[in-house]
Parts: structure tokens; C-alpha cells; sequence
DNA sequence: TCAAAAGTGTTGCATCTACACCCATGC
DNA sequence: GCATGGGTGTAGATGCAACACTTTTGA
């Protein structure tokens, strides 16, 4: 008596189950599901080779691609990543590959964006969630797990090469063209990708395109170029560059990261008054340049 | 033989297979997968009734939520939301849900986050995407479809309750807590919601957590706080709030849709510079307020 | 008449921009 | 000596916060 008591306190649905009895029961093969996988975007900066002993090395943003060695776009350079394991986390999925890709597990993660566009993959529907990894290279083993025989850095850039503005009764249609550039050591890969922006009356509604892709499987150029302005817009406000910094740098190599990441020179003094409370100043300097010692920071964690 | 030539030059994999002839030997079912649902977090601006013929309304940031008919979480409120369709964009199953709860199609619709831990719902493995929809509640039609019988609008604030920062030798970590209250004609839900970020070496971690949820089904409380964190961000650099907006307002109309959503209040002056080229003029006054008369404005879409 | 909101002007302070200038080093 | 980067100062413009003040209306 006392057990059926406790039991009718308990909700229960149409059917008369409790919640239990209903877990029970349940049959999850009962629809057909699409597939899960995590995409990395991991970037560095890598440097040149200088040319001149005085002149400081050019710094390159740079990105892991592998090239694949299955179908579908066989022979194409892909991000690296995967499926999502049935009893794993998303972010620990892309915790995974980031470790099996570079050997890195405490570096700067973030979840930038989920792809789920019918056809986008032409084995079988597949979602898939990009991230974001940042690491400077000086922590970066020479060549990665065997796994990644294939893998390579190719220098990234990303340029607008086209802007246009069309107004209409109640708003408007901005289209932006850019161009996507990647540089390896053998080949170089590009992509064509196009952000349409269509504001009316209540609506926004943006529209992201490739236009062209050579030598990129699936539709990774555009999730390249989402990433890679996603960046640029955080440097501005956020202290996410400070993940692409060695443990200790030059304001010269810190401003020079600013300047490759948002494609534009900065005027010195302004820049290291701007950056002035996120660095801490050391005792140590760099010598042996060709010019004047100088100072080396660290990034300033409060 | 002319055929035979052709073959010859289409990439093949290590089993010799083309990638015609290998994705006719797919098979989806391989291997298992999780379910992909969307989550909708559709948010407009309420006005409560007015107690004095001088004083405006009141305004209040509301979300849409759904009483749950069936297990699990049977009679809590979650967010509305639905599986993804094996031939259905991610996005156009937001729109879809989104139509089906309000009868809208065309406004804000932005994707918010993806949510992949094991063990989210009790049914099954459930990966979900949540997009935020902005309305102005003047479009809303008062009743949404048959299908939505039990949702209802819930006034949601989201309030800092304490910050603590405690220091490490090589970072920190930082804790913030707080309170989410949705209150609703007839029920008031809450939710305990905690951030913490934990900056080291080279990393940043960021848990979101949930300490308790009353009334809530599933982790929908930690997803309406994101929503609103990201929301309260977005006001101070985008145009966001013109989408709570109806297409004429009055400028104080606006200030306090900034006020309700930034929890703060502003100063007229400068807020009416600060978004001055945002909005346009109009020869339009409301009057009947029992006070000075005000322009009307519009949405500036450039 | 008066409470409530509409609407504008001013002042001081902080921040950003552009530019100029001097310093230290290795070859 | 000199090319190269290291490092700082300043004047003018711009932007923002705080506050004061005037105007207009409906009951």
C-alpha cells in the first residue's frame, strides 16, 4: 500500500508510465541519424628564415592540414578530425584529435561553428562541429604522430578582394569576396568564398559560399575562412593572440602577430601603449640581433 | 581501350576503388550514431501594463518555453526544439521549429552553441544546436499554432550573484555565479548557473555548470544563461537590439530595451548620441502619452 | 499647476592617432 | 659608420561620462 502510494506521486505520462518505465522502454535505432564529427583548426605562427642578420624573420599565420588517403576527395587536404565517439563529450572528441594531431592537450580551445548542410559530405549526412586551436610553435613536436604522416602546415592568408553594397526599399544586400590562400611547402591550395549578408525589414540573413576550392576537400575552405576571420575580429577584443605567443616575447614579436593576423601595419608607440596591461615586463633581454637589446614580456594572467 | 585510359586517371585507394565506385560500397550503418536535435531560444521585448496615465511601461526580455507532455522531464518547461531531418539543413530546422512555435519566418535567427555532452538526455546520446531567434513582440500573433498549446512566455533575468578570482603562480581561475529567474503567468523557474574559467600556461578552460535548476527540464537552464551572457554581449558592439524592435520606436523606446537587456541603466544624452546614426528620423510623434510628444524612428539599414 | 518624459548643451577627462625623435647594437 | 630595430614623448582629434537645463504635454 505504501509503495503504490509513492508511486502515484510520481508523473506519469499518457500511456500511465512513469518516467522510468518510459526509459525503459525506449528504443533509440528508431530514427535514422545523421553522423557526427569534430573539425580542428589548429593555428600557429611560424617564422621564416631571415635573410639579412639584422632583419627580424617574417611570421606566417599557419595551419595543420592533412592530406587524405581515402575517398572520398582522395589525394585533397583536409583539417584534421573525426567522428564523435557514442560515449564521449563533444569538446573531449576534439580534445582527442588536437592530441592525436600535435600531441597538445592544454593549449587554447574553442567551438566555433556547427556545419550542417545536407550533401556536404558524400558518403552520408554529416554534422559537424568545428574548433579552434591555438599554440605557438615553439611547443610543437617537429612531425607529429605517425598518424599524421600526412600532415602538413601550409601558411594561411585571407584576403577581401571585393566589397558591395546594393540597397534596396527596406535594406540591403552586402556581398564580400574574399580569397583564401594556403601555402605549403609542395602545393599551393585555394578557395574562392563568398559571405552574402541580406537585411530587410526584420530579417537578417547571411549566406556563406565557396566559389571555388582547389586542392581542399569538402567545403574546409569555408570553414577555413570563417575561422580565420573569427580570429581577426577576436584580436581586437579579446587577449587571444597571447595563445599564439611563446612563453616569453619581444613587443616586436607580439606586434608583428597583431599585424599578420589582422593584414595591416601598426604605428609602434600606439601599439605597446594599447597592449601595455596585458604584458609584464622580465629582466631578461634578447641579444645577438644586430640592433639594440630587447626587453622580453610575458603575458600578463593577473 | 579508350575507356580503359579513362579509368586510369581518376584517383583510386588502396583497395583500387575510384570514388564513384566506392561510395556505391558505403554503408551508413557501420557504425552508431547520436541523435541531432535543434533548440530554439526565442526571445522578445514584453511591456507590463502601465499604473500611472503619465508613466511608460515597463519592459522585459521574454523567452518561449514549452511545457513538456511526455517523459522525460514530464511536466517541466524546455526550450521548443525537435530532431534534425535526414534531409533537412541544420538551419532550416531551426527555421522550421521556429515556425512552427510562432508562425515567424522571416527574423533574426543567429546559431549559438553546440551541446554535446553524454548523458544530456536520459533517452539517448543527444548532440544539440541551439540558435537564438529575436522578434518584436507586436508580430507575435497572440496565440501560436495548435501544436504549441502549452508554451507560454516567460520573463527571464539573468543576474550576477558573486565573482571570485583566485590566483595561482602561473594563471587563475575565475568563478562566476549566477542566478537565472523565469517567471511566467502562473510558475517562476530558476536556475543556479556557474562559469569558470581557468587560465594557465598556455590554456584557458571554461566550464558552464549548472548548481540547480527548478522547474527546467534537461540542461535548458545553462543554455537560456549562455543565450542571455551572449545576447548582453552583442548589444554594446552590433545592432542586435533593432531586432526586438517594432518597425517605428521612440528613442526611449530603445534606450530602455539597451536598459533591460544590459541590466543597467543609462543616461539619455549620451545614449541618444551613442546610437544616433543606428536610427533614422521620422515626421511620425506619438502622443496621447501625457506628456511631451515623441519622434518617431526607424531601423537605419543603411 | 505639475509630474513625467522629450530633447539639447557643456565641461572635463580618457583614449586614440599620427608623427617625431633619440638609443643601442653587430657587423 | 650605419642599418635595423628598441623605446618614448607630444599635440591634436575624437569619444565618452556626468550633469544641468529647457520644452511640451494631459489630466
Amino acid at each position: 500500500m505504501k509503495n503504490q502510494n509513492l508511486n502515484q506521486e510520481l508523473p506519469r505520462d499518457k500511456r500511465g508510465l512513469t518516467e522510468e518505465e518510459f526509459l525503459a522502454g525506449y528504443n533509440p535505432a528508431k530514427y535514422e541519424r545523421p553522423s557526427v564529427t569534430v573539425d580542428m583548426l589548429i593555428f600557429t605562427i611560424r617564422e621564416q628564415e631571415k635573410n639579412n642578420y639584422r632583419k627580424l624573420p617574417e611570421k606566417t599565420l599557419s595551419l595543420l592540414l592533412i592530406q587524405r588517403g581515402e575517398h572520398p576527395h582522395l589525394g585533397k587536404w583536409a583539417l584534421p578530425g573525426g567522428f564523435v565517439g557514442m560515449e564521449e563529450n563533444l569538446e573531449d572528441a576534439a580534445l582527442r584529435e588536437l592530441e592525436e594531431e600535435t600531441g597538445l592537450k592544454d593549449i587554447y580551445l574553442e567551438q566555433l561553428y556547427t556545419w550542417g548542410d545536407v550533401g556536404r559530405d558524400a558518403r552520408t549526412r554529416v554534422i559537424s562541429t568545428s574548433y579552434m586551436a591555438l599554440t605557438d610553435s615553439k611547443s610543437l613536436v617537429p612531425k607529429a604522430s605517425d598518424d599524421a604522416a600526412n600532415a602538413a602546415w601550409f601558411s594561411a592568408e585571407l584576403k577581401l578582394k571585393e566589397e558591395k553594397k546594393e540597397k534596396y526599399e527596406n535594406g540591403y544586400k552586402l556581398k564580400q569576396t574574399y580569397k583564401l590562400i594556403l601555402t605549403g611547402e609542395q602545393e599551393i591550395l585555394s578557395a574562392g568564398y563568398e559571405i552574402t549578408k541580406t537585411i530587410g525589414k526584420g530579417t537578417i540573413h547571411t549566406e556563406r559560399r565557396l566559389t571555388e576550392s582547389n586542392g581542399l576537400a569538402f567545403d574546409h575552405g569555408k570553414i577555413i575562412a570563417y575561422a580565420i576571420d573569427r580570429l581577426r575580429n577576436k584580436v581586437l577584443y579579446t587577449d587571444i593572440a597571447f595563445h599564439l605567443m611563446p612563453e616569453y616575447f619581444t613587443l616586436t614579436e607580439l606586434q608583428q602577430v597583431y599585424e599578420v593576423l589582422l593584414d595591416k601595419e601598426l604605428l609602434k608607440a600606439n601599439f605597446r601603449r594599447k597592449i601595455a596591461d596585458m604584458v609584464l615586463e622580465t629582466e631578461e633581454y634578447r641579444t645577438d640581433a644586430g640592433h639594440r637589446p630587447s626587453k622580453l614580456y610575458q603575458f600578463n594572467r593577473y
